[in-house]
DNA sequence: CCGACAGTTCGAGATTTTTCGAACTTATCT
DNA sequence: AGATAAGTTCGAAAAATCTCGAACTGTCGG
């Protein structure tokens, strides 16, 4: 058999166009504590996976890796090669574009959550 | 064994305090087509939750019910009995109290999401 | 009071997500 | 080239959700 159309390695992952972003899609992605973490990480400026912590560091690379991907199939995120690592931006406009504000007072609720756990 | 404090029968059901809603849980309950649908049809004011439809008209009394149960338990909806029925009711002012504007721009996405199928 | 409604709760089975190790790919460094 | 670092993918097991029937509670009409 002819190895046919190659298999394709895992360089620039699937990114959905904006205009197929679904609502549902991206809410379900934000409703993880962690997923929202890291989108909070991502509010202040792009981010190389390797300086976005997860909030347990011993958790292992195919977790973290699999949050990235829920969140980026939502549409939430961008991952792109970036050297050795990768580099994760935040969709901004095109969350926007499609659902206006929600990222926006999403984002609002999160960072006013004080990082707090006991006082 | 004393009856002890009466089982309570399933009226007045638990609601969560506004100052409890959790971002996470209420963008999850919100992540679900059919409840999403629900909050919509809340959205003009309260129904009696028969008047509240599901896309399937034929789905079990206690799946609609278990949606209603999600709904509410993270304090987006007020579920109160009314005469032989249940009264269902968007927890407006406090969800935009602690979540400023997640209500309004998720409503207005799905509202702008014209209730088409096929053209 | 009895029966028809309207819904909730419980438990079990089905479906979906999550978690994690192993194998693999590519880039950088020596 | 070989080694290492950084991630992705795959598969399977674990955990969380969903679905639905059965049993139950309360309300309303006759």
């Amino acid at each position: 058999m002819t190895p046919d159309i190659a298999p394709i390695p895992h360089l620039d992952l699937p990114h959905p166009e904006p205009c197929d972003l679904k609502l549902t899609q991206v809410l379900f992605a934000l409703s993880d504590p962690e997923r929202l973490a890291i989108v909070r990480q991502l509010a202040f400026g792009p981010l190389d996976m390797a300086q976005c912590h997860l909030s347990d560091a011993s958790t292992p690379k195919s977790t973290k890796s699999h949050l990235m991907k829920v969140l980026r199939e939502a549409g939430i995120i961008r991952n792109e090669a970036s050297g050795r690592g990768r580099r994760l931006t935040l969709r901004r406009d095109d969350l926007d574009a499609r659902f206006p504000g929600l990222l926006a007072c999403v984002l609002a609720s999160v960072l006013a959550d004080t990082h707090d756990g006991a006082p």
